[in-house]
DNA sequence: TATGAATGAGGATTCATTCAT
DNA sequence: AATGAATGAATCCTCATTCAT
């Protein structure tokens, strides 16, 4: 009977709970009481840190949005040269690809509950999509300015840059049976992106898969 | 008690409401007796028809998947230079839109109920996914061997192709306010897929967007 | 597992098992799951006639209170006598109080719950008093018009009045342990109501309890 | 760390805001959270004072009790004539209508929890009822054996007495938009308590109203 | 085939009360 | 005396599914 929790993290504790909880079961199977119960806490105890089952959902998105605007860093001091910004799209892949295998069940959430699930979530999710193709046409617009890219649609092309980004993610995180190394996997999707399928008179003909 | 309504286009009737029910409100928030409303038949009739919610949701899935696989046409008689590859793919591209757009209601199920929704439905929508990115694998390696592309890795490329058109086609779908063009997107895409966003030596500079 | 109940009279059915369920304990401390119990229903057939719990409170409320009004009889053909007047008013609270002991299971639930249990309810009982004080004083006035009865402020009189009544209902119904004659209880509040307490000469000094 | 409150208070304080927030929200929507809240002090400060919820209402019902009881004086020296009589009717009911209307919220809590809200404080009003009728009884049976008032059933007398005072006062607490005379108001009660309605032969005819 | 009333398991949320500090 | 985080029993309501007609 002996209470050896640290009233410091309860919060966190059952949005860790909560994480794994939806992870496994998907946010409408879960239960409050599957989550409490992985917490280790009564059922009451989960409102008082938050108002409803939705808010936990909330909360889990804003978390791992933030953690994947955070990973995309910032736009100072611009790679002026095509190599250099190849090199700074990688790094930046590879922070991302870091980031979410390190919080695989927070990004199987994210990627489970995409859509459908709740308006505010819907909401929620819109607005992150809209960051991120905001963030990314910017770039891509002072990279065409720079004449680092060949001048394509900006909309289209961010659009098309985060669902090639979602989409592999997804897969490895999800489906793959087997762990994918961040690092190759990002140098294969900037590659892609950058310089497309097209087989160009300069290049050789010889590591297929 | 005469019944006019003719009885075989029932399954028909109540798959069509559920369409629209579950693209309105999502399949969770949407229930049975909405559909039946929509149809205009009795909460028991549905039952007739289908099992379950589920069986429904699965019965849509498998619609608009084979519509979508249908709409990626054979592997017959190959193209055997890039212009003709190119032609084959953009061909393909507006065919997969226009079906898309044609069935706006559809996909938007399809969209918002990624995954999480159940367990079937989750399997189901992997194995379409694996369809796809098989077709698609099958198809980058022919081009490789052919030497229209350039070597890479067709599994990761699979994923990305896909997950660049999904996201694009997802977004004029649910959340662009503005019908877009489905031709001139259809170019955009494939000319990110095949030539990448590198500048090349033969490209003129001048931006567009 | 005959199911013999004629479906035609299930509301009924659940207002009368609330009615008991809510005398017996209050509204408060009945569940929904007494009444269905009661009523020998399942707890989900509630609510195919309720919306919530509250309602059948309400519709309980405005049974009664119909009731009432009902037994209040209408305005036509005005007593032009005291005497008449006087066996108007005997007629009438011989109606009221044959009502409320009729269903005396149903007056208890609005006794008991008079006010404080909900808003809505508060506000239908507030418009149930005042619609009963209207009444009364339409009358009264009506009466001192006559020359019937002495010149008095109608709103406290008709606030006095129904004071009176209810009160003594109330009695009667949920503390007396013995039955009460009505008509000898209605004599007695007539005669309070029209004589008052006080001695008038021309009257004896027999009579006591 | 200092505390400044005096914890001699404490009870009354939680008394207080008790009243407060019962006759604000009623017994059963105000939570022993709104209460703790409303005096400052924390949750289980409340169960230092009271061993539950309930007994604060049943403290607070014995408090307005003994103040309406004490209210209505003793009985000694006996009036002898009617006007006599009905002076001292005259000052006990204003002295009752003052300490109502000075305790204003209390009389509320006292009015809306009429019943039915828990069985002991069913037995408490009941209790409260009875004494104010014994007391009522008595009284009337001496006024009866002096020859004051004429003969009539003290029992239900003594019950339509009190209906009408509560009817009244309860209207003035909680409906009345407008402030009433306490004094106004006691003499138009005591007079239909004592003349009633009739009209009596050496009354004059005018409409006050 | 069609109906739609009835079912009842299931789960989110509330709040009076406790107790270690 | 005071705190307030934690408790967990209690209960309303939902909705997919069934089945007698």
């Amino acid at each position: 009977m002996v209470k050896t929790a640290p009233p410091l993290g309860r919060r966190e504790q059952l949005l860790d709970a909560a994480t794994v909880c939806f992870a496994e079961q998907g946010y409408n199977a879960a239960k409050v009481s599957d989550v409490v119960a992985r917490a280790g806490v009564a059922q009451g105890t989960f409102y008082l840190y938050f108002k409803s089952k939705r808010e936990v959902l909330l909360a889990l998105f804003e978390r791992f949005c933030q953690a994947l605007l955070d990973a995309c860093g910032s736009d100072d001091d611009l790679p002026t040269t095509l190599e250099a910004y190849r090199e700074r799209m990688l790094a930046r892949a590879r922070q991302v690809l870091r980031v979410t295998l390190e919080q695989r069940p927070l990004a199987a959430v994210f990627f489970k509950e995409a859509l459908g699930a709740d308006p505010d979530l819907e909401r929620q999710l819109r607005a992150f999509h809209d960051a991120m193709a905001e963030l990314t046409k910017r770039r891509l617009r002072r990279a065409m300015e720079l004449g680092l890219i060949r001048p394509v649609d900006a909309e289209v092309a961010a659009y098309a840059i985060s669902g090639m980004w979602e989409r592999v993610v997804a897969h490895c995180l999800l489906m793959s049976p087997h762990p994918t190394d961040p690092d190759q996997l990002a140098e294969q999707v900037v590659s892609l992106q950058l310089d497309g399928l097209a087989r160009r008179p300069s290049q050789g003909g010889s590591t297929s898969t």
